[in-house]
DNA sequence: ATTGTGTGTCGTCGTACAGCGACACTCGGA
DNA sequence: TCCGAGTGTCGCTGTACGACGACACACAAT
């Protein structure tokens, strides 16, 4: 499972925390951050803080795995144009 | 590779931007961010948002994969601790 | 019908972030 | 040696986050 934007960690979040039985509020206890906080990033809030995402996803029994994306044949092109627009 | 801290993503980060060969600037402002941000986040800034952070890893061609934590034997005592000790 | 639980949301307020300009530092090349 | 690129950091300002209390809603159980 692919993790793109906040919208998809903060189902996955929902999910896992679900299976372990747990509520908003029990989970964001343990991780130490607020239920109302708990909440927004399960409905997939796109500005909460990235130490308390990872440590309350580590309080869920979640880790993130880091990929770098298969699709590598643009990586040229990228390079290219990203001295062509961006240096200036 | 597994992301569990800020540290660990950033570092994994600039290892990727520079593998593209991209500046701390011009991969900014393909990501839509500051020049100062990004450098931030490379260096395990905690307080990042978790909007930035992902539009950035995926301008940087890197996705996160979500999985559920292996040692899931503690399941159980989880549970019946955290009823125990925080529901009050 | 009523009670309790889980969730979503609204103010308010303190705090810390993000952007910006500017500057110092380190390399590598001319 | 000097210059430029890349990076790290500082101060300043506006803004938005996060905590908290409180409330409404849906749903299940009694």
């Amino acid at each position: 499972m692919f993790v793109r934007s906040a919208r998809t960690l903060g189902m996955l979040l929902r999910e896992q925390r679900r299976r372990q039985g747990l509520t908003q509020a029990q989970l964001a206890r343990r991780a130490g951050v607020s239920r109302q906080w708990l909440n927004g990033v399960e409905r997939g809030r796109e500005g909460a803080e990235l130490g308390r995402v990872l440590r309350t996803l580590a309080t869920a029994g979640i880790v993130l795995q880091f990929e770098e994306r298969p699709s590598s044949g643009v990586d040229l092109d990228a390079v290219i144009e990203a001295h062509r627009s961006e240096t200036e």
